[in-house]
DNA sequence: CAGTGTGAAAGTCTTCACAGCT
DNA sequence: AGCTGTGAAGACTTTCACACTG
């Protein structure tokens, strides 16, 4: 019987960003050195649970110590493949597209706004952030051109599947979907889906 | 079947409100029925998933037909509290706070904007969806008189924890959190986080 | 039949608790 | 001492598979 190397659980996978961020703002405030404990104290989770995701990809810490704020993160970057930074579209100038375009938080956290882009004659050329909104007809240029990977799809509800249907065939391998609905894509594409209301309506069940 | 006491898992309550959006969106096509499978596809969810969570509530289906898609959906929204809508106030009318405010998916989903507030002069007045923006010293005030208890944070990462710890002393009860940091709040308030670079980074970890 | 509701089984994830290193 | 990394135990979640019903 053969040793399969064993994947990772992706719900590990989903906490290492989480990882990251806290260990980004404890060097913020001149942190050099963490514990599990120190972590997990700050975010919420076990130092138990931290340290056995950790193991998944290796000894970072050292005994006694606990792990380096820098290193841990330059290892956490690695492994998230993020030590370059991605470049990402955006399809949709409304509200949501715009917010996204302008956001300072992709930069330095592994990802560069390479184009926003709309299909309303209205909107071309308007200056978001630093972007111009392009048209989505030079969408399938762009994406090609500049090996566009990632896409954030930020339009109506009504046009998603369709706007999805067009970046994957494009090339378009990771989605960020804002519309509120459950888009239908081949198994090969990863999707991630921010819908705000469905986190309230989480909350809710709870009050009384 | 008898309604136990047993409390039902928090991942369980989590995914109802993705059975609502999909059953809208059902309605929406027309459809009367639905079954477990029906859904699950649509979702990615396996049938024996969806039966199981919806058990832990009662018996909402006909066997040999399925669920109605009206009565599921009515059941649920008991279920979520979401009968009626809940006022909710967004604090920072930057780019999100706007974009929040003016997205027209709250509406029938169970949440009315009642407010958006900012502590920038220069902002206060402008016209945001149907809202003015307000100043943040208003915030008691209306939480208070309109039995406000559900708040969404979009200010930057910096001012995030001092908001939170002045909307808890007000009285609200759930947080929505789009700021990158992780908040410290009492254990009696619940807190969702929205940080679409979390994401972003958890996909680039699958892409070669 | 088609499709629900549900115990029991299988699978996954988290926590425990401790050897061992600094 | 202080803290990591890790098997083993425990807790939780999902899937199976089938009796049962309209």
């Amino acid at each position: 019987m053969r040793m399969v190397a064993k994947s990772i659980p992706d719900i590990v996978v989903a906490r290492l960003p989480l990882y990251l961020r806290a260990l980004a703002d404890m060097q913020s405030r001149g942190a050099q050195y963490t514990s599990s404990q120190a972590l997990g104290a700050c975010l919420g989770i076990s130092s138990a649970q931290i340290r056995k995701d950790l193991s998944h990809f290796g000894e970072f810490g050292k005994q006694g110590t606990g792990y380096s704020v820098e290193e841990l993160q330059t290892r956490l970057r690695q492994i998230l493949r993020i030590e370059k930074e991605w470049p990402v579209v955006i399809i949709g100038a409304g509200q949501i597209g715009r917010a996204l375009a302008a956001y300072p938080g992709f930069a330095h956290r592994g990802f560069l706004v390479h184009g926003i882009f709309d299909s309303d004659a209205a909107r071309i050329g308007d200056l978001v952030g630093s972007q111009q909104v392009q048209h989505v007809d030079a969408l399938a240029d762009v994406i090609r051109s500049a090996k566009v990977r990632i896409a954030m799809i930020a339009v109506p509800a009504q046009s998603a599947q369709l706007v999805a249907d067009q970046l994957v065939s494009y090339g378009i391998v990771a989605l960020l979907n804002y519309a509120p609905i459950a888009l239908n894509i081949p198994a090969s594409v990863r999707v991630e889906n921010i819908d705000p209301v469905l986190h309230l309506q989480h909350m809710t069940y709870y009050l009384d």
